[in-house]
DNA sequence: TGCGGTATGTTTGCAGTGCTCACATGAGAA
DNA sequence: TTCTCATGTGAGCACTGCAAACATACCGCA
């Protein structure tokens, strides 16, 4: 039948209704535990467990997604940037996407992503990609692997520092503001290249 | 009396024994709990209750020992750098730090850190400056605020992504290379500035 | 020297968690 | 229609963080 819940015994698509609950309760801030996922999906407390091998594996999944949705944002537009000043708003845009949803960050940055061969690893090469792709427009001479790995690192050094109050961040703005203003400092010596 | 255990029903100096067994127990990548830290001790399952108000006082006190070691490590020969090659050993300390201690760097930079007037703040001011420093040495004429933040984001990024597996990385000389060509690549431009 | 207050450690116990295993259900193939 | 097996349930284990109430012995004070 469809994918939407039934009201029966089996529940139609539990596995993607784990999803959306548990990623719900992440964007709320609310404590995540496999049980409290099940209980909110209306289900018994091991339910889970037909769907996902272990807890480790629930939150594979959910990182995947977040790195698809961060991978969306990035190329959000669909123009690639062709200046520093363009290059500098992805930077905006993924340390944006790190506030605005800080648990779902940890959660795809923050553990060792040891799986092989998985979706989330796809999903991070996919990451990784739209920011060569981009380094590789706005500096065509330049050292394409070592700018975008340096560049990728401050981003996103930047997006964990200001997430864990490393950095004082008053407003939003405020960070947008910064995270520019790295972006200046660091690659306007080079535009053209 | 002394600091060191005793025999009797009083430890002597269970605070601190705490903290090292604990400390231990990250290094060893042993999964951590107070309970755990307590047993190790030789000790009941809350007596860490006397010296820690919960688990994330614990936490922030770990936390605090490894942004002190962090900064000792980056303050390491006591010379401050004057070029960009010495700047970017800094970047390759900061990097193998997280790398050798991957749980302890989890533990001081993977949580809120809201934290108000603690130890643990001053801690990581400590280190920002350390930063701050070097960069002013090395690049006396520029935006000291932009590109310490710059710098310390780069070192930061490339620190977690590397712990994270985000970038392969086969051996910890690779992992110093690709440090140190993200430090040409970024700061070279404006060496002598 | 003796005494009592208090910092420190213990015991007991509760609610919550991840996970396993035996069992129940019912959807879909035969 | 029947039977099979994916999917959901329930009981239960070991563990966790944490809160009382209780035990001990170190300390200052008379």
């Amino acid at each position: 039948m469809s994918t939407s819940a039934k009201d029966g015994y089996h529940h139609g698509d539990l596995r993607a209704a784990l999803l959306t609950t548990a990623m719900e309760m992440l964007e709320q801030g609310e404590q995540f535990s496999l049980r409290a996922v099940a209980r909110k999906a209306g289900v018994s407390p091991t339910a889970p467990y037909r769907h996902f091998a272990d807890r480790d594996a629930l939150e594979s999944a959910l990182a995947a997604q977040g790195l698809r949705d961060l991978n969306d944002d990035l190329a959000q537009g669909g123009a690639v940037p062709t200046t520093v000043a363009e290059l500098a708003e992805l930077g905006v845009a993924y340390v944006d996407f790190a506030l605005r949803r800080p648990a779902l960050f940890r959660l795809m940055f923050g553990n060792a992503c040891d799986d092989t061969n998985d979706e989330r690893v796809q999903a991070a090469a996919a990451v990784h990609e739209t920011l060569a792709r981009a380094v590789a427009t706005v500096f065509p001479k330049a050292d394409l692997a070592a700018i975008t790995i340096a560049g990728w690192g401050m981003v996103h050094g930047l997006a964990s520092l200001h997430l864990d109050g490393k950095l004082a961040s008053d407003s939003p703005d405020d960070v947008a503001k910064r995270v520019r203003a790295s972006f200046t400092a660091v690659f306007a010596a080079r535009a053209g290249e």
